[in-house]
DNA sequence: GCACAAACTTACTTATTAGTAAGTAAATGA
DNA sequence: TCATTTACTTACTAATAAGTAAGTTTGTGC
């Protein structure tokens, strides 16, 4: 991979990193993994993320920016309420195929172990994250498509909650586990 | 530490790794770090448990003995079901207050880079800890003290993704949403 | 066509990792 | 009491970790 053009090779990083993270963890890789699969050296993650730190942060703006897309795209669309809470789990039932779990739940372990900084922008994502769902939900409930007695807030929650773990979950005992919460969710929500 | 007893080490090791796991998660500590905090060396530990795996699957193995001795207290116990769940949502919520994830959260973190030995053994602890929920979640359904339209079944994969994820997610946005979520789901099984 | 910057590679360093082999001190058991 | 076992320590190894400094190639603006 001689010269090819910047963003390509940093997204490319970003995108393995990410998905790294989300199937082995992010302390079980190194910059020399992602240096094999992308055949360069080492050396050359360095240069556009200087530090394993550097990176996370990259793959947490990365996730910023897209469910900030997200949201604006589903602010805008004239879907009803419920294709577009179906557009959440869709992308959370790929996740199972792809042997991933959530970023979230993900980022979620190695809390902890995170810069401030990183930490600040994490708290940011998922603020994001519960915002899209809550809008979604309370949409729908005010066009009469979901019925739930709680806020939305708490809705979102309880529904994220399922999601983020029912992946997790699905990896230790199967996708019909996952499939299985899916479907309890929109039949209560649809009740 | 000269010469204590084989089971307190043991015990020791296994009570701290499994703290470590789920505070900062399995890749991101090593047996130099449990070796310092036990004030021993390096190959003690090695001497306990002679690879890191053997480590992982005698916390699973502890993991499982304890849920087994709580399942059967829980059969034995007569007092409320409700009263049952709520020693369960106690253990979670005293996660959160030690900075930890719950232990299946942080294992499916872990679980493509564990053998296959030690991912059997998983299975099973998650198994028993879902028929556990599931036969309190049943037994209160049963007795009038809690009311919901799933099966148990249905109803212990959708409150226990709440429980593992709650706690994740309290860890990014504070123990309130935690507290929230236990509170909701109280109010749904007894609406 | 030349300076310059971007995107690397080569070649290293230092620290830490998991793991082991050999030795030792103390308790146990026959 | 003496051999054996248990629970370690000492002292190491080989591999891998993150990270860096210095050089090289290639495209771009002027």
């Amino acid at each position: 991979m001689v010269n090819a053009k910047v963003n390509d090779t940093k997204e490319a990083i970003l995108q393995l990193g990410a998905a790294l993270i989300q199937q082995v963890g992010y302390h079980a890789f190194s910059y020399a993994d992602i240096a094999k699969k992308l055949e360069m050296k080492n050396a050359a993650v360095h240069y556009h993320f200087p530090g394993k730190a550097d990176l996370y942060e990259g793959i947490v703006d990365a996730h910023i920016n897209t469910y900030t897309m997200l949201a604006k795209e589903m602010e805008n669309a004239s879907i009803p309420a419920k294709a577009k809470l179906e557009t959440i789990f869709n992308r959370y039932a790929h996740l199972v195929d792809c042997d991933r779990i959530c970023i979230i739940g993900a980022i979620s372990t190695d809390y902890s172990t995170l810069p401030e900084k990183v930490r600040d922008k994490v708290g940011l994502l998922v603020g994001l994250v519960l915002k899209l769902v809550e809008k979604i939900l309370h949409e729908g409930k005010k066009k009469g498509e979901f019925r739930f007695s709680e806020s939305s807030r708490v809705q979102t929650l309880l529904i994220m909650t399922n999601l983020s773990a029912g992946v997790q979950l699905a990896r230790i005992t199967g996708k019909k586990d996952f499939d299985t919460i899916r479907k309890s969710i929109f039949k209560q929500l649809s009740s």
